[in-house]
RNA sequence: GCGCCCGUAGCUCAGCUGGACAGAGCAACGGACUUCUAAUCCGUCGGUCGCAGGUUCGAAUCCUGCCGGGCGCACCA
C-alpha cells in the first residue's frame, strides 16, 4: 500500500460518512487526505491529521473525528491496524502483504516508476543562465545549469512538456565592449577601462587574428564589430560545449538580435499595446507596469527611437507564450530579484495571470571557497573559475550533485577541495555507493541462477523492521518527485536519495539476501531480490532526475 | 530611504509548504568485517531554531517590530 493509496482510502471513507450522515461538514470535503510519515515508530507506519484539520468545519472534536474514522478502516483491506492517538491523529499500520506488494510494483514499473502525470498537458519553458556571449561560463553560472537542467527533469517526469531555453544577450553595449576589447587586444593595446580584461580575452583576440587575419585590416568601426562579431560565435560554441560536457543540452537558443531582427520586438509591443498598458510620455514609450506592483513604470522605447533592453524582455515574454508555454518559468541569480516584480508586470500587461503564467525564481549566488580562502568572481577583472575547469576538478557528477542538494534560494558555498575530494564527506558518492552494492547483489544473484521476479514472490514475507523503512521509504518517490515538480525544487529528491540510500544501508547491514554457502534459495531470498531490485530502480531513477550516473560499480 | 533573500548543533545544511519529544552529514570519542562492495553500519557528545511580541488546540514554519549578513533599486546592459 502506497500512501497515495492510504489517502485514497482515508477519502473514501470520510465521504461515505458523510454521505450517511454521520458526519456533517461545513464547506467541501478536502481535497486531498495528506499522509506523513512519522518521525518515531510508535506512531505508526502512516499518520493523518484529517480529523484535526475537519474539527472546526464539523463542529466536533477532533477526536470524536478521528474515531469514527479509524472505526471504517479497522476493516479496509491493507490496513493491519488503526488508532487515534494524541489530539486526534489517526496512526495506521499497514499489512505486511500489502507493504510488501510496493516492491514488485516498483519493479514492474521498472524506469517509469516515480513519474506520474499531475502536469500532463502542460507546455512549460525553462529558461536558464542566458549569459552573455562575451567569456567563458564561470561557477557562477554553474549552479543555474545543474539546477535549471533538474527542474526541467523533474518537471518531465511530472509529465510537463518542457523547453529547456537560453536567452543570448547578444545585442547592446556589452558587446561593443567586448568587441572593442578584443579589437585592442589583437592589435596589441592595452584593453580600454571599461572593456573585458581576462586572459581569454587576450588568447581569443590572437586566435581570432591568426585565422582571421583580414579581420585586422578594417577600418576601425568596422574592426571592432568583426572582431565583436567573430568573438561571439567563438564564444557561442565554447559555452555550447562547456554546458554539453556538464549533460546540460538546451532545445533553444534564443538570440535577443534575432528577436529585432525579424521583428517580434515590435510585433511584441504591438500585442502589449492592444491589452492598453502602454503610453507615450516626454517622446518614449512606456509601459505602465506600476498597474501590476512593480515600483516604477518602465520604457520601452526611448525618445532617441532606440529599443531597451526592457523591451526585448516583453517581446520575448510575448513570444514564449505565442510558442505556447505556460508556465515560463526564469530562473535569475539574486542580483537580479529586481527583476521578479518587472516580469510579472509584463504578464500582467500581457493579459495574463502572473500567478499562473510566469515563474521567476531567485537564486542566491554561489561563494566560491578554494583553500580557504574566498574567491571573488568577476569577468570584466579576469578573476574566473569557469565551468570547465571546476568540472575537470571535480568531475560532472559531484559537481551537479552538489549544486543540485540545497534550495536555490538558500545562499550556499562551493569548497572546491571538498567537492572534489572523492570521499564520503560527499553524498553523492553516498547514493552512488548504494546503487553499487544494490548492482552487486543482482550480479551475483545471476551468478545463482537467480533473478528478481516481480510476479512471483510472496510479498508477506518482507516483514523485517528494515525492510518496512525500506519499503516505505520506496513508496515515497512519485510524492517527492511530484513536490519537487510542484515548488521546482529537486533538492528534494537529492534529500530522498541519501535518506533511501541510508535506509537501504541499514537494510544491508541485516537482512541477508543472496543464500550463503550452499544454501538452497529460498522463498525470503527471492522476496529480498525483489526488495533490491525495486531500490535500485528507486535510487537509479532518481539519480537520473538529477543528471547524476548511477554507477553499476565503484 | 524603499524592496527581495538568509539567520536552526563547533562546521556545512535539511526540516515534507502549521503537527506529536527539533534532524542529517562532517568534526570528536567508542564499537562492528572468515560468506551479498567497510565508499558501510551501531553507540556517545552536541541546539534559548537571531531577539521580542502576536495569530491558535499547536509555530523553526504564518503576521508585526527590532538586530545581524547578502543583494537590488536607470530613457544601463
Amino acid at each position: 500500500m502506497t500512501p497515495e493509496q492510504l489517502s485514497r482510502v482515508v477519502a473514501d471513507a470520510l465521504a461515505a460518512l458523510v454521505a450517511e450522515g454521520a458526519l456533517v461538514l461545513h464547506g467541501d470535503l478536502p481535497r486531498e487526505v495528506r499522509v506523513e510519515r512519522p518521525k518515531v515508530k510508535e506512531h505508526g507506519d502512516y499518520a493523518m491529521n484529517v480529523a484535526l484539520q475537519l474539527a472546526k468545519q464539523a463542529g466536533r472534536p477532533p477526536r470524536e473525528i478521528a474515531e469514527l474514522l479509524a472505526a471504517r478502516l479497522a476493516s479496509a483491506t491493507g490496513i493491519a491496524h488503526v488508532e487515534v492517538a494524541g489530539p486526534g491523529f489517526l496512526n495506521v499500520r499497514v499489512g505486511a502483504g500489502a507493504q510488501g506488494a510496493v516492491a514488485g510494483a516498483i519493479v514492474a514499473a521498472g524506469e517509469a516508476y516515480g513519474r506520474s502525470d499531475v502536469l500532463r498537458g502542460r507546455r512549460v519553458n525553462v529558461e536558464f543562465i542566458s549569459a552573455n556571449p562575451t567569456g567563458p561560463l564561470h561557477l557562477g553560472h554553474t549552479r543555474w545549469a545543474a539546477l535549471g537542467d533538474a527542474i526541467g527533469r523533474v518537471l518531465a517526469a511530472a509529465g510537463a512538456q518542457v523547453t529547456r531555453e537560453f536567452y543570448i544577450n547578444d545585442r547592446g553595449a556589452q558587446m561593443d565592449k567586448f568587441g572593442a576589447s578584443l579589437a585592442a587586444a589583437a592589435a596589441g593595446q592595452p584593453v580600454p577601462d571599461d572593456g573585458y580584461h581576462g586572459d581569454y580575452v587576450v588568447e581569443l583576440a590572437s586566435q581570432i587574428a591568426v585565422d582571421r587575419p583580414e579581420l585586422s585590416e578594417l577600418p576601425a568601426d568596422e574592426r571592432v564589430a568583426a572582431f565583436r562579431d567573430e568573438g561571439y560565435r567563438r564564444q557561442l560554441v565554447e559555452q555550447r560545449a562547456q554546458l554539453d560536457g556538464f549533460r546540460t543540452h538546451f532545445d533553444v537558443w534564443a538570440s535577443e538580435s534575432a528577436l529585432h531582427d525579424d521583428d517580434r520586438v515590435k510585433h511584441g509591443i504591438e500585442r502589449l499595446r492592444e491589452q492598453g498598458h502602454l503610453y507615450e510620455a516626454d517622446g518614449a514609450l512606456w509601459m505602465r507596469t506600476t498597474d501590476f506592483g512593480d515600483d516604477r513604470d518602465r520604457v520601452l522605447v526611448r525618445s532617441n527611437g532606440a529599443f531597451t533592453y526592457f523591451a526585448s524582455d516583453s517581446a520575448y515574454y510575448v513570444d514564449k507564450r505565442e510558442r505556447g508555454f505556460s508556465p515560463c518559468i526564469y530562473l535569475l541569480g539574486a542580483d537580479h530579484h529586481g527583476y521578479v516584480n518587472r516580469l510579472r508586470a509584463i504578464a500582467a500587461c500581457a493579459g495574463d495571470d502572473p500567478d499562473r503564467d510566469i515563474d521567476v525564481l531567485i537564486g542566491q549566488l554561489v561563494k566560491v571557497v578554494r583553500g580557504g580562502q574566498e574567491l571573488r568572481l568577476s569577468r570584466r577583472a579576469g578573476t574566473i573559475l569557469s565551468l570547465q575547469e571546476v568540472v575537470d576538478l571535480t568531475g560532472v557528477d559531484a559537481l551537479r550533485y552538489t549544486l543540485c542538494r540545497f534550495p536555490a534560494d538558500s545562499p550556499m558555498t562551493v569548497d572546491i577541495d571538498l567537492v572534489t575530494r572523492t570521499s564520503n564527506d560527499n553524498p553523492v558518492y553516498y547514493v552512488q555507493y548504494a546503487h553499487a552494492r544494490l548492482s552487486s547483489i543482482l550480479r551475483n544473484a545471476v551468478g545463482l541462477g537467480l533473478a528478481a521476479d516481480a510476479d512471483t514472490y510472496d510479498p508477506a514475507l518482507l516483514a523485517h523492521q528494515r525492510e518496512g523503512d525500506l519499503l516505505r521509504a520506496l513508496a515515497d518517490l512519485p510524492r517527492v518527485v511530484e513536490q519537487a515538480a510542484a515548488l521546482r525544487e529537486p533538492h528534494r529528491v537529492a534529500r530522498y536519495l541519501e535518506e533511501t540510500a541510508a535506509t537501504f544501508h541499514r537494510f544491508y547491514d541485516e537482512c541477508r539476501v543472496l543464500p550463503m554457502g550452499d544454501e538452497e534459495a529460498g522463498d525470503l531470498h527471492r522476496a529480498r531480490l525483489v526488495l533490491v531490485a525495486a531500490t535500485r530502480l528507486v535510487l537509479g531513477n532518481g539519480l537520473s532526475l538529477l543528471g547524476v550516473t548511477a554507477p553499476e560499480r565503484m
